[in-house]
RNA sequence: GUGGCCAUGGUGAAGCGGUUAACACAUACGACUGUGACUCGUACAUGCGAGGGUUCAAAUCCCUCUGGCCACCCCA
């Protein structure tokens, strides 16, 4: 083996970017039609925005991340998320000045250094979506809404979206003494990484997977009973909209986050389908980042959603494109026509290919054959001095006179139905 | 970072110590002298992830490395 590429980098190849395109594009027009626009930042970015937003002992920061000292000695990091650097540029070109509501989105590669596994690489493409300056409910309603209208458009229904709600500054820290004060009781029956995680994040041990871990947190204190008057009020008016709006969702209590920058709502679109991997998308409220990054006191929220995973739980769908005419010749003069033909077919939008190396009859049609042309013509000297040839539907072989003008291949091609 | 499983051509794979690495699909050309799909024929791994070792003999046994997959961790 010659030269490879880097682990946990994957090449998208052409079977596979069809299905790209449908994901990007459905994005694209979900969002805009919700008022939001593409902001598009770059790759890299200052390692401290990373470990500013993220935070420092979250595992992303703590050994997840590709950080190099550049030429000028500078520490830099491939992003490991979108929301920090959407948010610092947000911030540096003062977008709020024009006007603190901003809907924005964007899309690409993002970096973390993992054990690659089923629908988790080293570099993976995130889509996501961002509000800031809205501090009502409306916006995280929103979100959902187009969150969940998104997967309607790709035609899936299996992610389901659960959501829950983890406070504020206010009412946190009391929640996570009380949570501790539970676990103490309970340490005997935690597992190793569990009494690890009661240290660093108690949230965690909730979404233990460890049966022992989870019948032990079973009757634990639930974020939701400990919000303050304004989350609790925040959480209840979200849950208003979706009911209005129809969007189904349940209540998952025990969600956590991994970024430290989340607060009130958060959610998650959750599958059964991929493995461990069960978050195709997620998201939350992060209304202290923006000012935590030194911008205005500002709130957002948004989400991103894992486009390898999406692709995963589309891969029953063909999204490969077909041409509509395939140009067979025999002989050398008419290879002329036929690329004239071609080039005027090309010019009106009409997707044509032809035969670039002079092969067998045969050859030719087999080719059209495997490129799924709707339709092949066949053009040598009679046709090319007649002006006309038959045109034979591939699909079953009907074959139809027609002349050699854009215009009446037009018509052959409209009034077939493709 | 931890653990389990696996590595034969473009693909799916047979082979389990002994001459030319089975078969199928895909691909190329042809039988069909102006027409694809069906049929038939021909071609297509000096090579079995890489490097060592055992043996008269290794894709087949042993070791190391590398890679892949899956799970944990974490996360989109």
């Amino acid at each position: 083996m010659a030269l490879t590429a880097v682990k946990g980098f994957n090449d998208i190849l052409p079977v596979e970017s069809g299905r790209w395109h449908f994901i990007e594009q459905t994005a694209r027009k979900v969002f805009e039609l919700n008022g939001f626009e593409e902001i598009r930042v770059p790759v890299l970015e200052k390692t401290e925005l990373f470990s500013r937003s993220i935070g420092d002992a979250t595992d992303i920061v703590e050994k997840e991340m590709y950080t190099f000292t550049d030429k000028g000695e500078n520490s830099i990091t491939l992003r490991p998320e979108g929301t920090a650097g959407v948010m610092r540029a947000f911030i540096e070109h003062k977008l709020y000045a024009q006007d603190p509501i901003a809907k924005l989105y964007y899309m690409g590669p993002m970096f973390r250094y993992e054990r690659p596994q089923k629908g988790r690489y080293r570099q993976f493409h995130q889509i996501g979506a961002e509000i800031t300056g809205v501090t009502d409910p409306l916006a995280d309603a929103q979100v959902l809404n187009m969150l969940t209208a998104f997967f309607r458009e790709i035609g899936l229904t299996e992610p389901t979206l659960q959501i829950n709600s983890l406070g504020c500054p206010e009412c946190r820290p009391e929640y996570r003494v009380s949570l501790r004060s539970f676990l103490e009781e309970k340490m005997g029956q935690l597992c190793d990484d569990c009494r690890r995680r009661f240290a660093a994040n108690p949230l965690r041990t909730l979404d233990c997977k460890v049966p022992g871990c989870a019948e032990a947190t079973a009757g634990a204190p639930s974020v939701l009973d400990h919000l303050c008057g304004g989350c609790n009020d925040h959480f209840a008016t979200v849950r208003r909209y979706l009911d209005l709006s129809a969007t189904p969702y349940s209540i998952n209590s025990r969600m956590v986050r991994g970024l430290d920058y989340y607060t009130r709502t958060t959610f998650e679109m959750v599958t059964m389908l991929l493995g461990s991997q069960s978050a195709v998308a997620a998201g939350g409220r992060y209304d202290g980042l923006i000012a935590q990054l030194g911008g205005p006191a500002i709130p957002g929220i948004g989400f991103a959603m894992g486009l390898e995973r999406v692709a995963l739980l589309l891969t029953n769908q063909d999204f490969a494109s077909r041409p509509d005419l395939f140009i067979a010749t025999m002989g050398e003069g008419e290879r002329d026509v036929a690329f004239s033909l071609m080039d005027a077919l090309l010019k009106s939008g009409i997707r044509v290919e032809m035969d670039y190396e002079g092969k067998s009859l045969k050859s030719q049609m087999r080719r059209a054959d495997k490129l799924k042309a709707y339709y092949s013509v066949v053009i040598g000297g009679n046709e090319a001095s007649s002006g006309k040839a038959a045109f034979k539907r591939m699909a079953d072989g009907f074959q139809t006179e027609a002349l050699l003008t854009v215009a009446a291949i037009q018509v052959l091609l409209n009034t077939t139905e493709q």
